[in-house]
RNA sequence: CGGGGCGUGGCGCAGUCUGGUAGCGCACCAGUCUGGGGGACUGGUGGUCGUCGGUUCAAAUCCGGCCGCCCCGACCA
């Protein structure tokens, strides 16, 4: 590909909008335009890093015996009503009419139009296991776009789903995308690790998120460097302190003005926060008010609130209408006297005793609070955040947290859509049995911006052999004084093309420093530059992209390496 | 959805407070020179100042509505 007809454009200036690495760099060296929030265009050089990422799934995918198909972007909404998720699902899901008014959305996932093609398609036991896959565009209108590529609305995810006859068959299938996905990650050269995960909206018995560590990922991890463990903060569980026995004190109210928060109460008081108790305020999905409990050393883990109150439709902060109306008082509320509300204590609250927790009054607070002496919680579990600095659930080690993106994700969904459409098979025991299945999705764009992420220096891109949209990145120089810079370079770019191994061609006639400034930026492996001078000293000079190890290799070489592929990367540069 | 910021040529910005002929750098076009690290000079092209309305003799500038984008939070497979 000629630079010349290249239909792209480099940019000198950063783009302000643009504050990770992946996103500005891929802005600025042309792989990438915005049409608007969290929807990109995909430019030549962009769409062919995707095709490579694409085709490094695809093998790994077709390796474990997974078959590539396509399933329709939009779905008759009833479809979505079957399986429950029309309501269940919340205005991420575009929603809207075709012209003879039927309801339709955009697709998010597939797991619906999978099962509703498996009661088609499956009768017997013998036709199991099964795996599909496909590439295919989801959108979901996310409240909040950002960095890029890394969290957009539309993006084309390869989702794969495993068809089994029993839990056996799943968890098999399971391990095999499990497998699949760390040969995936390695290929991509991104350092990712699985860890456990909260199912979510999908359902399911077990889940592990794909990770790869980044400052900006919006992802906390829970990490043990001495054995390996790891977890998404959502699900961890770590061990908890075992708080002093203490006989139970009388309760009594103490005057405590302008301690609305948790560390100015215990500074007024002279406590350490962990003798105070945390009153946190949530609302459902469905209206029900919940009064959350943790020590005040602790934080609430939302997600495990919402699996532990089993909070259709999520929950968010309270209002303070909505706390006050149960009787409490937002910055001294506690669940004594309260009313109309769900009480989830912490369990590590609810075994410290002699506690300050709020008297619902504004500027008091009570001491010497016991559960269950003094009110009765509807619930006791761990709903609090793991902190740096815990201990290992596995080894009693420090764990430590790190943000993380998530590059894959793989769920077992169990019978959940199977029996929701009534996807079912003839076993051999002549009984019917519901199919069982499991989801497991890798967005490209996303891995894309995450390989960018980990391989660039401050020139540019750096891109891994295994994706980059060209191997190399020939570069003349001096052709208006040596007229062989331009027949070699020609015919080098002919040569490869021919071959089927098409290169990059920088054929504009620009100084050298905006040849090799922009060759860097754009972050071909190789770098090839033809020059009398490069001539002179019997070939062309050759860049290892990511070592910037120069040497100069007679043509002849070069040619049989456009021909039949350029060195490893354990070769160096030749 | 809450908080903050921003919309002026492809990118980065000034001009807005204090209304009066739309500017700068880069990029782009033509020419000359230069030719191994975003080179120099000369001359050019390109903008209904997000949008709709209002005030005014006159609006990028003042007032109001709407739209869009970014960041933080909420949210999220």
């Amino acid at each position: 590909m000629r630079l010349s007809q290249l239909f792209f454009s480099s940019l000198r200036d950063d783009p302000v909008e643009a504050e990770m690495p992946s996103h500005r760099l891929l802005l600025r060296a042309g792989y990438i335009r915005q049409l608007g929030s969290g929807i990109y265009s995909l430019l030549p050089l962009g769409f062919r890093v995707t095709k490579r990422v694409e085709q490094v799934v695809r093998e790994e995918m077709n390796r474990i015996g997974s078959q590539e198909m396509e399933m329709p972007v939009v779905h008759p909404a009833d479809l979505w009503r079957e399986s429950g998720r029309y309501d269940a699902v919340g205005p991420e899901m575009v929603r809207f009419k075709d012209r003879a008014g039927r309801d339709m959305v955009l697709a998010m996932t597939h797991e619906e139009v999978v099962a509703d093609l498996l009661r088609d398609i499956v009768k017997s036991y013998r036709q199991l296991p099964m795996m599909v896959y496909h590439f295919q565009t989801k959108f979901r209108d996310e409240p909040r776009a950002r960095g890029g590529l890394i969290r957009v609305r539309e993006f084309v995810m390869k989702d794969a789903y495993s068809i089994d006859r029993d839990d056996a068959g799943l968890d098999a299938s399971y391990w095999a995308q499990h497998g699949a996905y760390v040969r995936i990650f390695e290929r991509l050269g991104l350092e990712a690790i699985a860890v456990a995960s909260d199912v979510g909206m999908m359902g399911g018995s077990l889940a592990h998120e794909f990770m790869v560590l980044n400052p900006a990922g919006e992802d906390v991890l829970v990490l043990c460097e001495q054995c390996g463990y790891a977890a998404n903060r959502q699900v961890a569980v770590v061990p908890r302190p075992s708080p002093a026995a203490e006989d139970e004190l009388p309760t009594e109210a103490i005057l405590t003005p302008g301690t609305a928060t948790i560390a100015d109460l215990a500074a007024f008081l002279g406590i350490g926060i962990e003798r105070t108790a945390k009153a946190t305020f949530f609302t459902t999905g469905d209206g029900r008010l919940i009064t959350a409990i943790v020590r005040g050393d602790f934080e609430v883990n939302e997600t495990k609130l919402v699996n532990a109150v089993q909070a259709t439709g999520g929950i968010r902060p309270a209002t303070l209408d909505e706390i006050k109306a149960a009787g409490m008082e937002p910055g001294y509320g506690s669940p004594i006297g309260a009313h109309d509300t769900t009480v989830v204590v912490d369990d590590l609250a609810a075994r410290s005793p002699n506690l300050v927790a709020g008297a619902n009054r504004e500027g008091y607070h009570l001491r010497n609070v016991n559960v269950p002496r003094d009110y009765t919680p509807d619930l006791i579990t761990d709903i609090t955040n793991a902190r740096e600095g815990d201990p290992c659930p596995d080894c009693g080690g420090t764990v430590i947290l790190r943000n993380g993106i998530e590059v894959g994700n793989i769920f077992k969904l169990g019978t959940k859509y199977t029996d929701a459409l009534g996807a079912g098979y003839l076993g051999e025991d002549g009984e019917r049995h519901s199919i069982v299945m499991g989801s497991y999705g890798i967005g490209l764009g996303r891995n894309l911006a995450c390989i960018v992420e980990a391989h660039h220096d401050e020139k540019g891109i750096a891109w891994p052999d295994e994706v980059a949209p060209y191997a190399a990145h020939l570069v003349t120089i001096g052709a208006a004084r040596e007229p062989r810079v331009v027949e070699i370079g020609d015919r080098l770019h002919a040569l490869a093309a021919d071959a089927g191994r098409e290169i990059l061609y920088d054929d504009r006639d620009e100084s050298p420093g905006v040849k090799f400034t922009d060759a860097e930026l754009l972050g071909m492996p190789w770098i090839v530059t033809i020059s009398p001078r490069s001539l002179a000293a019997g070939g062309a000079e050759v860049t290892r992209r990511t070592t910037g190890e120069r040497s100069t290799v007679a043509i002849e070489t070069l040619e049989s390496w456009l021909r039949d592929g350029f060195p490893g990367p354990e070769a160096g540069a030749a």
